[in-house]
DNA sequence: TCTGGGGTCCTAGGACCC
DNA sequence: TCTGGGGTCCTAGGACCC
């Protein structure tokens, strides 16, 4: 049996990324508290917190937090819609960068990636080295700092980039990555967010390291087979491969959250028809086909529901779209209820070059 | 704190077939 | 009339990620 051949893997992190290509793009923002994400309408309005610079974490303002909060900590910061174009842009030139230094490569959203590096450097030191290089094109070329983490598998190497922002660089070999774990608390883990970390909480394990010790049979009595992959995590071991992970298309939705609920059929009817219109485009410019469609409906108390149907054909076309996308929806336009969001998904998709080999 | 938008993966129950 | 087990697909909901 041929021992497993040990691995060099960077996460590699932009930081902040939207308002850091926001202040490049205007540079009169610099030293100012910048966020992006939904319109603030002083203070009344809906939607979240995208990025937002150091400035504004400053005021205790986050990522995720509703917008109208962000006003009450930092009404004068400068806000701005997001520019996912030009963010798509930036980011493939620096996606192209980073992938000619990687044996494999995977994208992990629009700002971070994950770098195999095993057979373009001989140790640590020499994948320092590499994550010094990098960082360095990446400001010269583009004028953007990131934070680099060095590990012996994707997890160590996306907590490591984690430990040090903005413009770090953290390096964890094999022989530390158990005392770098230890002490961190559970949310650090990938996979592990709100819930699980207060189901955790409940058998009284708050770190990493308290995970590590946890009889594995009662984290699979408690999580099911998940279980044994939390235990693996909090020992370090992850054996997902760089890369794989990455490529094809499962599913395409868009949805709407409207600025004020309602039960207007008419207008609700339209924007079911616009969502159906953009994933429609969608399709078509990738020659995809999908089977499924999914509606999903959020009532003004958050009561959020899905309903869907899978047809007995492929299709991309607007009208079958269209047509069952309203058809789904009819049964809850007559709650009391207004709405608050709507939306529309289609899934069990196959391309269009595939789809022909199979009609 | 009053909660976006685009995704992935998992689970559990039921239908249906052999 | 009663009683299986396995496999696959579908549906709804939920956790989690950026």
């Amino acid at each position: 049996m041929p021992k497993t051949k040990r691995r060099i893997v960077f996460h590699v992190d932009m930081d902040h990324f939207f308002t850091a290509v926001e202040e490049k793009v205007h540079p009169e923002y610099k030293g100012k508290p910048v966020i992006v994400g939904a319109d603030p309408k002083q203070g009344k309005g809906r939607g979240v917190v995208s990025t937002c610079n150091y400035e504004a974490r400053k005021y205790g303002v986050k990522s995720g937090m509703p917008i109208s909060r962000a006003w009450k900590l930092c009404p004068h910061a400068v806000y701005l819609r997001p520019n996912y174009e030009l963010y798509t842009q930036i980011s493939k030139r620096i996606m192209t960068i980073l992938k000619r230094y990687a044996e494999s490569f995977e994208q992990f959203g629009i700002d971070e990636a994950f770098l195999d590096v095993s057979s373009k450097v001989a140790n640590y030191g020499e994948a320092r080295r590499l994550a010094e290089k990098i960082k360095k094109e990446i400001l010269e070329n583009e004028g953007l700092t990131c934070s680099i983490g060095v590990g012996p598998n994707k997890l160590v190497a996306k907590i490591a980039s984690d430990t040090k922002k903005p413009d770090g660089l953290t390096v964890v070999d094999e022989e530390n990555v158990q005392q770098f774990l230890s002490p961190l608390p559970v949310r650090k883990l990938l996979w592990v967010g709100r819930k699980t970390e207060q189901k955790l909480r409940e058998i009284g394990v708050r770190t990493i390291g308290d995970l590590a010790l946890c009889d594995p049979s009662l984290l699979v009595e408690k999580f099911g087979t998940i279980g044994i992959q939390y235990h693996l995590m909090a020992r370090g071991i992850d054996k997902a491969p760089v890369g794989g992970s990455s490529g094809i298309i499962k599913s395409i939705s868009r949805d709407h959250t409207f600025e004020e609920d309602t039960s207007d059929v008419e207008e609700i009817f339209r924007i079911l028809d616009s969502l159906s219109q953009e994933i429609y485009e969608d399709l078509v410019k990738q020659s995809l086909y999908f089977k499924t469609i999914t509606i999903k409906v959020r009532y003004e108390d958050f009561e959020t529901h899905t309903h869907g149907k899978t047809l007995s054909f492929l299709t991309n076309r607007l009208e079958d779209i269209k047509k069952n996308a309203r058809r789904l929806m009819l049964p809850y336009l007559e709650r009391e209820k207004r709405i608050r969001l709507i939306g529309v998904k289609v899934s069990n998709i196959v391309s269009g070059a595939k789809q022909k080999t199979l009609t």
